[in-house]
DNA sequence: TCTCAAAATGTGTACGTTAACATTTTTATT
DNA sequence: AATAAAAATGTTAACGTACACATTTTGAGA
């Protein structure tokens, strides 16, 4: 029931006053030697701790964070991500904090390019991002960082400069991937990585999963690991010549959010494969429940959108610190424990 | 950029003074049906929302909340709660909040109940305890309630009148299991639940797993799942002349983070079985990562304990509302993903 | 119309921090 | 020792809210 000490408290043990606490505190110099030592003692003895709550009344500022996102009405992958952030936003309305939000498209790195820039109009405190693009979020960075920006990213790893990350190891979830088809197959096997209409030359996050991936079955005997890439167009007769011509596929591994364009395959060759895929989309869900899915990895998009904002307007608001990575547990699926995360905010 | 508006802006639009505002804002009367009018019309048209960091300061009351756990050095299984207590206390040590951690010995029911009567002697604001003991802790519920303490529990679930519970749904982490070993067994077989010296008829928790876990197979044709219960009195060789006169035992459950305990017994008798258990214990993990386990239940104490606690102080702190039931998800861990979750703070 | 109490409204201070500004003390120079 | 400049220190107002207290307005009764 104590009452935290304040900066009058030390100013009096000092024998000085408050202006002269707040100039050592904030190394402001005009301090002499004797009152420099007197202060910095009584700071010590009292493990002074600045009111974070009266700092930022005092402040007065509103800051102002910009959140460009993957457009969800392209790619509803996003959708869990939109969600998070427009919960985060109703959590802090009351606070001196404006957050907007604003999309470009999945498959254009120009309007990724085109839209992220025109963001950085107006003066902004923060930027959270998905840098689904390399080369063109590369140059967004710099362009932040010239600005003195604090950058957050999520999902899609990106590189050392920027402030935050929050996402997955993308190579263990491959790993993982691994270990599970391994499990579920009861001999040596020819496994299938299949892409489908993925720019992956671009896109380091699903090169990293098939690496995982790969290692696993690298360092054991018998397993046979292929890569199909599949374009859009004609997608389905070109998947069911390939299972046809390879019947002693017994597994296939999708990086992506679009298992379930397998399953749906399969389906129509009357074929069954034991399947490992990412994301609680509304059909994988549907085939996990079926068991047309083994098991699927949650990337929790919305629980990584809505730390790397929070993380963002707790920095803000209440001063608190965060680490430069944030790697979110690689989460297994399976048709029981399915519902345990789709009504939970992890 | 533009500054949120404030009492002053309302009182202002409506022609009428900050008391007055403030006077609508708690109902506290001695307005004229005019002011009161027109104050209402600015708050709805300005959609007025207080500025929690100027009523916190106004506020200038250090809250105190006790946290109640089972004695780690009893049982390791407390110790990432502790932890995760230790994190929110230091993430916190510069605001008003007044946190102290007391413990009970988790095999002794009045340890429970005498040592939590005695937090009740100073002044508290909430209590976040793990209802370990069913009748203690109605007990002891009984009198937070009377006085007026915000309640909150974590991982054994206990009823509605608490504030808050963080926790797992325990009777579908059984189904969870129930399926992990379907998926693991090729054919159908006999299983076994395994308790290991716990008083299963005051330990809800334990009793929900186990009924989740029958459902499941109850639900499906040829399963045989029997219960051995065992104290800690000569388990070994109770266990192994089980295990030597069941030889057609396929796999074991076990309820709790004593699966390493089933691994150290069969390998004393040179068996192997399907193992599922709960909890990221040292001996644990260890076993899975030997193989030893096929996959283990995540119960996130960790975070339990720190979502349990952070959502009473930012309440306090912030004003934050929080819903009743912090259902988490379900965490399944295998030897491939199990290192994701020991780094991460989820 | 005047008086007085009740009702309504306004004012001022505090929370702890910050920083501009005012005041005092010290030091250097004559 | 006197003076000015420099250095050190103290004072005060502000952030937005909350509430006690002071002041003004209203209306009833004479």
């Amino acid at each position: 029931m104590k009452k935290r000490y304040t900066i009058k408290d030390i100013a009096d043990a000092a024998g000085v006053s408050i202006g002269t606490v707040d100039r050592v505190l904030h190394n402001r110099g005009k301090v002499s030697q004797k009152a420099l030592l007197n202060v910095n003692t009584a700071l010590k003895e009292f493990n002074y701790k600045p009111n974070p709550i009266a700092r930022t009344l005092k402040n007065n500022t509103v800051y102002s964070i910009q959140v460009f996102l993957p457009d969800p009405s392209k790619d509803s992958f996003w959708l869990p991500g939109q969600q998070g952030i427009k919960e985060v936003i109703d959590e802090y309305s009351a606070f001196d904090i404006e957050i907007t939000v604003h999309y470009y498209d999945p498959s254009e790195p120009t309007s990724f390019l085109d839209n992220g820039f025109d963001l950085l109009a107006k003066h902004i405190d923060a930027f959270l991002f998905v840098p689904l693009f390399e080369k063109e979020s590369d140059l967004l960075l710099d362009e932040l960082k010239k600005r003195n920006i604090l950058t957050a990213t999520f999902n899609s790893f990106h590189d050392g400069t920027v402030d935050l990350y929050v996402g997955l190891n993308l190579f263990m979830s491959g790993r993982v991937a691994a270990k599970l088809l391994f499990d579920a197959l009861n001999a040596p096997s020819k496994i299938v990585i299949v892409h489908i209409d993925e720019e992956s030359e671009n896109a380091v996050h699903l090169r990293e999963k098939e690496r995982g991936f790969r290692q696993f079955f690298d360092e054991i005997q018998g397993y046979e690991v292929i890569t199909l890439t599949l374009g859009v167009n004609g997608f389905e007769q070109k998947f069911a010549s390939f299972i046809e011509s390879n019947s002693e596929v017994d597994a296939i591994f999708v990086c992506t959010s679009k298992v379930y364009r397998i399953v749906k395959a399969l389906r129509g060759i009357g074929k069954s494969k034991v399947l490992v895929g990412y994301d609680l989309l509304e059909e994988n869900v549907k085939a996990l429940r079926a068991g047309d899915i083994k098991f699927l990895i949650h990337q929790s998009p919305k629980l990584q959108a809505s730390l790397g904002l929070k993380a963002l307007v707790d920095n803000f608001l209440l001063g608190k610190s965060f680490s430069k990575e944030n790697l979110l547990p690689i989460q297994i699926i399976n048709s029981e424990n399915v519902d345990s995360y789709r009504y939970s905010f992890v």
